[in-house]
RNA sequence: GUGACCAUAGCUCAACUGGUCAGAGCACCAGACUGUGGCUCUGGGGGUUGCGGGUUCGACUCCCGCUGGUCACCCCA
């Protein structure tokens, strides 16, 4: 490739047309998936005020800080490209005042999302997620509702494992005792933290957990478990959510150590893992947050909600259902000209095709009669519909069924007719 | 932000330890009864071996720099 031919940024992809198969698949199952379960539809622009992420998904994360991409207006405003979906979820749901009218909403939304990370297997800087946020209730069934939702979508999209791993971090109430335990213990041991904890140690206590550090991992499986300083509506909170998953044939697994990086999340916590996909294993996210809508100047509103992955996802399906393939299947119908003269003709009857609704195509390039044969064959037309002078003078089209080689002539006029007939397989 | 590995035709790769190779398969194009695909056969186009230096009589092969890519850590979907 010559220098300077454009390329395309680091951490971004292009999609081509052959490699839609299973987006559209999963796409298509969440759309199916959320009408049955009554989310609605919300599309928010991709560009926001960047303090909706500051104090939204919380300064101290590592996505605010240093993952974002900002831009300066000229007009002494800073907008941000956005690095997830929540925030600007509530922040419509705030803007037109919903939480006075209809308190309780549902909404679903897919598209991409953008963040500043070194690009590697299943993470990009521009990546998409399909999400969920249901505003509004506190009720576990919700919690429950939306890991339902999650694993119907992953089912009907073919994917055949995965594990759902599940945890409760408290609430506003009982986090700050549990946080204040872990950072009296911690700081006795700290010679045996790696130098990232430590500096949690004083900025989230609570990412110690998940430390993939050997030495950080021993210190940490002598420390309480959360569970353990839950406060008594946590504790029946958590309870009913299992309860509920239990009831509906979820499979979960606890577990204690499962803390998410954002700062909104309350109560439940999950992950939803697929084996196929190595260290980097989560391809769905969620959990109950139930402080950010205050948090963004509204009234007190829990919540919970998800967001999926898509292109980890897409890696889960490629191990479990073989490689992307075409989204679309081929022209059923080709149309060859025997000679370059019949070329306009046959371009009216590949628009007559087309006006019948039958997928029809033909060649562009002014290719031997053989060669779009061979065009045909490969791109898996099931008939080709071949026309030379002989046919235009006869007033007829001359049908060859590629799978047979058998062949034989309608007249021109009754070609759309006889194509649809013969897609739909009657006699 | 840290680290490792990689870079030859459109794709996947080969070229003994630097010494007639710049090659193979696939793909593509064209022929094999000048109105017809698949299979087979034949032929063809296509690479200044990522870029720039250096060592050497000689570099795809060794050294340095740059660029690009991949993967892991970090973090997260």
């Amino acid at each position: 490739m010559s220098d300077e031919q454009a390329r395309s940024l680091p951490g971004t992809e292009d999609r081509m047309p052959d490699q839609w198969g299973h987006w559209r698949a999963l796409h298509e199952a969440a759309v199916r998936q959320f009408e049955l379960y009554g989310y609605g539809e919300l599309q928010t622009p991709i560009i926001e005020e960047t303090r909706l992420f500051v104090k939204g998904t919380g300064e101290s994360t590592e996505i605010v800080e240093k993952q974002m991409y900002c831009l300066d207006t000229g007009e002494g405003q800073s907008i941000a490209l956005r690095p997830e979906g929540t925030p600007p979820a509530v922040r419509a749901y705030l803007e037109r005042n919903l939480h006075k009218q209809h308190p309780f909403q549902k909404f679903w939304y897919a598209g991409p999302m953008f963040r500043r990370e070194r690009p590697q297997k299943g993470r990009l800087r521009q990546f998409h997620q399909i999400g969920v946020e249901a505003i509004g209730s506190v009720s576990p069934l919700l919690d429950a509702e939306t890991l339902l939702l999650a694993t119907d979508i992953y089912r009907e999209a073919g994917l055949k494992q995965w594990r759902v791993c599940l945890n409760s971090i408290g609430c506003e109430r009982c986090r700050p005792g549990y946080r204040e335990e872990l950072r009296r213990r911690l700081s006795t041991r700290r010679e045996e933290l790696c130098e990232d904890c430590r500096r949690r140690l004083k900025r989230n206590v609570l990412r110690v957990l998940d430390c993939k550090m050997e030495d950080c991992r021993a210190v940490v499986a002598e420390l309480p478990e959360v569970s353990d300083y839950l406060c008594n509506e946590c504790r029946e909170h958590h309870g009913a959510v299992k309860r509920v998953l239990t009831e509906h044939d979820v499979q979960y697994e606890e577990d204690s150590r499962l803390v998410r990086g954002l700062d909104y999340y309350t109560r439940t916590v999950y992950e939803i893992k697929h084996p196929a996909l190595g260290a980097r294993d989560t391809i769905c996210g969620g959990g109950r947050y139930d402080g950010l809508v205050e948090e963004l100047g509204g009234p007190p509103t829990p919540c919970v909600g998800f967001a999926m992955g898509v292109e980890a996802s897409l890696l889960a399906m490629e191990a479990d259902l073989g490689p992307a393939t075409d989204s679309g299947g081929p022209p059923a119908v080709f149309i060859v000209s025997f000679e370059e003269a019949a070329r306009e003709r046959c371009f009216d009857l590949l628009e007559a095709l087309r006006a019948a609704g039958v997928p029809a195509d033909m060649d562009f390039e002014g290719r031997s009669a053989k060669a779009q044969m061979r065009l045909a064959n490969r791109v898996g037309s099931a008939y080709c519909f071949l026309i030379g002078e002989r046919e235009l003078s006869a007033g007829q089209v001359l049908i060859r069924q590629m799978a047979g080689g058998e062949q034989w002539t309608v007249p021109w006029q009754e070609a759309p007719r006889e194509a649809a007939r013969l897609l739909r397989g009657d006699p």
